[in-house]
DNA sequence: AATGCAACTGATAATCATTCTCATTTAAAG
DNA sequence: CTTTAAATGAGAATGATTATCAGTTGCATT
């Protein structure tokens, strides 16, 4: 069963190899934000053959063709996921690096709407939100 | 006369070096979002003995010291502003490379909202636009 | 003003994530 | 089942940044 993320690989004409079908499958599976490093492990337990540089080159590629979505989150490492229909933000947990996804419509509105009184079209953005547990106890 | 970030440094008690004075009055005098080599490039005409490292750990030093920030656009280097009291985002020109600044209230509430709902504190946040200008005439 | 020493500096080596090189292998068309 | 352009794996190369270390300097104390 080719997983999704495989077949809209495949729909964008790209040349399908195992090593491509092994990362497309451990991308779909991964429900957070892997790097570079994790996804080659991951990749490792289906295929130990897979070298580093694969994954290198087919996550750029995924990240070119549109299918995956890459991420920093300032830890010096791109991280990806595999893109939904649905458009999201990130909220890093700073005590714990935890990564939460949410939407919210207005603020998509309003990014809109500084960019053309800008004189521009919104074409991407990113936004994070840094933050630490709302906790009531004693501590930093 | 010492430069309004030089003043900021040693209110933080930094240990001021010419190096360092150097450093923070190129940095006063940016009004762009200069990287490490173009301030090591503008450090070089006030004092060509300044080496490379001194600037990475002061630029370093001084982003923990919380008298400038840092940003990352996405280009694989830092870019280092010097901190003023307005908070603003940005907005990259994906033609020309170019960054505005801008401030939206709206959207910073928005932000604290998602967060408390979510059970955190925002304690920091990045949100930049990634544009095009819209239609406009040659040159510029 | 001279002293002492921890902190700073400059040159360079090291590191880390990522990309490139190249000999070998493979997907997909004919 | 050939053919061939593209993909792969291992390791070298790259670019930004950090660490190392011998020599230098700011600055608090004589």
């Amino acid at each position: 069963m080719p997983s999704r993320l495989e077949q809209r690989c495949a729909e964008k004409g790209l040349k399908m190899t195992s090593q491509r079908r092994t990362i497309a499958r451990v991308l779909s599976e991964s429900d957070d934000h892997p790097d570079v490093e994790l996804l080659y492990q991951r990749t490792q337990k289906a295929d130990p053959k897979i070298g580093m540089a694969t994954v290198y080159r087919t996550v750029r590629l995924f990240e070119e063709a549109g299918v995956i979505d890459k991420h920093d989150f300032g830890d010096g490492r791109a991280r990806y996921e595999e893109t939904g229909e649905d458009h999201h933000d990130h909220l890093i947990d700073m005590k714990t690096g935890r990564v939460i996804e949410f939407t919210n419509e207005d603020i998509e509105k309003l990014q809109h709407m500084v960019a053309e009184k800008l004189g521009y079209e919104l074409i991407g953005h990113r936004l994070e939100l840094y933050c630490l547990p709302i906790r009531k106890k004693s501590g930093e």
